[in-house]
DNA sequence: CCATATTTCAAACGCTCGTTTGAATTGGCA
DNA sequence: TGCCAATTCAAACGAGCGTTTGAAATATGG
């Protein structure tokens, strides 16, 4: 089995170990995967280029050790909701959700890369990312989805739930996915803990309006009262403003 | 100045050409710039591995001439307004702006490249991107801005026009940019253009119903009508619901 | 038809990458 | 101290990449 997972700790080969981790999710989360280069990893650990196959095997190895190291780092820094109590209204909720998933990809601490490796993982994947839907973004999903199924209320219809999660998640992701079209179109804009808190505001009250006009649309089509027509091909809008 | 731009229009060189120019397009929309291959390109175009640089000197200029060439195209294929009457109502321009958003991205056509191209420029960008947040971005952003002011209404907050421009292109983007996410958590989603209509519908009315509030929100803000506390810091929220 | 320019081709070059190698160094323990 | 295993190290290997090369094939035009 494989030579030392947990124990040993402070022997001179478990100081490398750590150094090619700590480096290693310092690169795979600037440059993503495939970008990073192990001699790369290695010079920012101080350590011999041969290092990351002498400790790990091979550099696939090193990202799946990274993924775990810095998984079960988020797990305690980043609770999925947030220290805000499971029967808090959902509206704080889903506040402490965004700000959560905001906080989480642009923490700039050394030891936040989780959420960086994940947000890579998402638009340029490995094989780790079968693991990483199922371990993490999968239960991410269903949270957001009972959130926002409660902020419907009523019987939810399950693909409006999926939508409306993914307009959520999506608007979070854009600021780190995007970055460098968002720092060439307002170069001044720069993501200081203050800025994240502003851009949760938003998300949080935008996402929050359009949820309620969701839960109308839903109730109204649930009780038909007056008028119903157009029922075949569901075309609605039209009627904003 | 460069050999052939425009001119010489059957020979075997300029079929050569406009093969690479084709597979070009296909390989960079599918695997972006980094993960393309000269000899993956020439392969598909059946052309010889040295066809790229003796015909464009080099991956980087055949990357710009294939830029160059699809924008042409989707110039024709998707203008901005999609048809839509520029004195149209607002909802009705931004539902055309969504459309033609995500048709851009998903068009499965096979001359409709640009889209996919540019997609791939936000997250892994090349030396073209500078270019193309100038001649393409901006003037998109500019387009959509103009239209969620007018939704707003009043002398609507620049950076709340931002905000609410950024949270629609992101919402557009998230399906295409995150595909491996959501086609695993999904599996039985696919972007058929029915879907996409559909994708068109749910962005639009979810993000009319969140302007609609900001509008709101604004206008509450501009005219001090009763209770006026928290005048530092703006915190919104904890009101919905 | 032949001389010339253009285009295609297989092969190789130079580079970077992940990885391997075998020797040198270090650390623990009798 | 002396031995042995664990660790570090400089160097090199093999594969894949963009690119170059020079000859072969093809088209052009007087």
């Amino acid at each position: 089995m494989s030579a030392a997972t947990q124990p040993k700790l402070d022997t001179s080969s478990a100081q490398t170990r750590q150094a090619l981790i700590e480096s290693g999710g310092a690169v795979f989360a600037e440059v993503g995967f495939h970008n990073a280069t192990v001699r790369e990893i290695c010079r920012r650990a101080g350590a011999n280029g041969a290092a990351v196959n002498y400790h790990f095997g091979d550099k696939d190895a090193l990202y799946r050790e990274v993924l775990a190291y810095y998984q079960a780092r988020a797990l305690q820094k980043f609770p999925l909701d947030m220290g805000v109590q499971p029967g808090a209204p959902a509206p704080a909720r889903l506040r402490a959700f965004v700000r959560s998933f905001l906080l989480r990809i642009f923490d700039h601490s050394s030891d936040a890369w989780h959420g960086k490796l994940i947000s890579r993982e998402m638009i340029d994947p490995t094989s780790a990312l079968d693991a990483i839907v199922v371990e993490r973004i999968r239960p991410q999903a269903q949270h957001l989805g009972a959130i926002v199924r409660e902020l419907i209320g009523g019987e939810a219809d399950p693909e409006t739930v999926r939508l409306c999660s993914f307009s959520l998640v999506s608007q979070c992701l854009f600021y780190h996915h995007c970055q460098p079209v968002v720092s060439r179109l307002f170069p001044e804009q720069k993501f200081s803990t203050e800025q994240v808190e502003k851009l949760a505001d938003h998300i949080t009250s935008f996402s929050l309006a359009a949820i309620k006009a969701c839960s109308r649309r839903g109730k109204e089509a649930q009780r038909p009262l007056a008028s119903k027509k157009s029922a075949s091909s569901p075309r609605r809008l039209r009627a904003a403003r």
